[in-house]
DNA sequence: CATGAATGAGCCTTCATTCAT
DNA sequence: AATGAATGAAGGCTCATTCAT
């Protein structure tokens, strides 16, 4: 959006990012979508520029798009990385054996967290999943391996089975609610945030007994 | 600099819209709205182009303009009609003096018919909400005007008291499972609509007694 | 170019201008060319909108095309007006019969001011002349009705004979200096308008002994 | 959403410009300056599209946007460089030790050279000017620089001293002059332009001695 | 004569994507 | 593998002008 208008003719380089050059192919895509989802959580899939992706990145256009096809497949890696790095926070947290109302507590306020930091691609998230057939898919996919996740989850720890239905909507809801802290709107509403996020800590302890 | 301006009356109509012509403002606006709300539920906020706004209404390019500052401000036009829709039928609905049971299911239903019919503008909202500051703050209005209404209403039916919390966290997790069904998650993940909607069912009904 | 949003449907008239109303067709023209002038000298010529000159004449939009075949038409009109305001009020400055300084020094103070009045107008002249036909025919005429004026003035007060082309260097020069006061160039070079304004008498003086 | 581009490189050039592809961003920047100059200059500042200036250079519309942030920038390009050029001009001449009245000469003899050649441009000025903050902070600078040149060839040249009001208006007036032959406004009125010309020869010729 | 809603060509600008180096 | 100059379709918006009332 700022316009660069810096003399062109330096020979020095811009510094910033440690000069890449020449890694490996996954570092580049590692370093590429690093660069995406700063740039998404901060001005949201239609305010980035993809040629600002590959800059904030440390890298020069054209090189985005030899690790891309196009905008909309760096917006699908930055997604399958959220999920990923929920999920495993989650799961680490399960782990941890801790008290239920203590797993519980923690689950939201770490959800609470990702909500916040990825804010910008949790904001584009629905009007890409609308406009866009490819995005679609692979979005459904994962909700679906999220829906998975979630009865194995309940498998290993023993806990008392449930509907998919009741699953997806407990998915669904707290999403939302977490979605409203992250951008701003509870409270930007006046409304209590810790009442707000108490509610949510005894909604993810039904799930846990 | 000399524009060159065909004669624009062509005898025989352009078919398609009755061509207005020198309606009210008033009527011109709204249908202008209406075009508007018909575009971005199909093609979403991004996906319109706001020339087309004005030719699927009838007119041309700048009568848009002469009704609206830009795109934006169309798009909160179409919001704010939407939510007023939406309360008018869920207040129409609540006047009916029905079973309560049977309120609920009404309400659940009517909702889920609007959430399909707007998806589009559902979809494009956040990312709007995220991105733009005008945008931002007219939906945080509106957003307070639902919960006052909510506890209007309660007042005026006599039901039990809840706190603004409470609402706020109930308006989140329907809408977002309205949304879910409305945008076709729910039938993507090969889930039973009918569960789904029973559940939203109860959920409403708890406000009802 | 500040976009007009006031609630159109008011039937209370919008007061400003004292609501003209079907004058005769000569004082409406007067009043869009009184509005243009306003507009020109403050906007410039590309800056004015068609439509804001006959809303600031107190007029509806197409009132002005009734009155003038284009922009271009009003523009020339204002122009005319200069002229011969800046000939009426330099010939009443002759005719008092002041001693010559005298005469001199109010003959540079008025066209200073009217230079100054009319900024945007004498801005926007040369642009209009170089890529307007018509407007550059129509100045030719007036240039060469000011040089007939000029030597007139002499042989009327008994003065010295010049050749056209010395009127004419006059002519551009002084205006030239004008604008430059006018338009705030001195003051900004850090000049002293003081000595300028001298100079300027002084070479006008010499046209009158 | 999914653009369509038709495959560009059709092996036979497109003719008219040698296509540059590739060049280094200063040789890009000076091309489209000079396109730009021939285009102000044809057509003046407002008849002139940008996605034309591109185009007469030989680029598509974005690589105008790559080097300039607006039309306006790119005519402030232009303008240095008439600055320069004129001045180079001026300073080459008068560092040929030529007699003082051949030197005047030939002085005047380019200033009517550049402001034919570059009428659009000065046409232009000074409604920019007028109506552009930026450009009129530009302009000054320029001035007050030309203010400072013309002082300082005096005092290599060992001429005897003026004030920088005589030079401004020394300035100004032999510019208007220029210009005023230049837009063919001396040949339009019918005078002798060997006698204006010769005239501002003499105002020269009194700087040089 | 006056109104003002409507027109629509066209300008300015952006940005996803390509490709020669 | 990386570069970054170049591309050009497309979209937002303006404004001079028309015309039905």
């Amino acid at each position: 959006m700022a316009v660069n208008r810096r003399p062109k003719g330096s020979k020095h380089a811009e510094s910033r990012p440690p000069r890449p050059k020449r890694g490996s192919p996954e570092q580049t895509r590692e370093r590429l979508i690093d660069g995406a989802a700063t740039l998404f959580n901060r001005l949201g899939y239609h305010g980035t520029d993809s040629n600002c992706i590959a800059k904030e990145a440390g890298y020069a256009t054209g090189t985005f798009y030899k690790h891309f096809q196009d905008k909309r497949e760096v917006f699908l890696a930055v997604y399958e990385r959220w999920i990923a790095a929920q999920w495993q926070a989650i799961d680490e947290e399960l782990s941890k054996g801790r008290k239920p109302e203590e797993t519980a507590r923690n689950i939201v306020e770490t959800s609470i967290k990702f909500h916040t930091e990825w804010r910008g691609l949790r904001a584009s998230l629905m009007e890409l999943i609308f406009s866009d057939e490819h995005a679609r898919s692979d979005f459904r996919k994962q909700r679906r391996r999220q829906l998975d996740t979630m009865s194995e989850l309940r498998r290993r720890l023993n806990l008392p089975t449930r509907t998919r239905e009741q699953d997806a909507i407990h998915l669904f809801m707290t999403e939302r609610v977490f979605d409203a802290i992250g951008q701003g709107e509870i409270q930007a509403l006046g409304l209590n945030r810790g009442v707000v996020v108490e509610s949510m800590v005894q909604r993810v302890l039904k799930l846990l007994r």
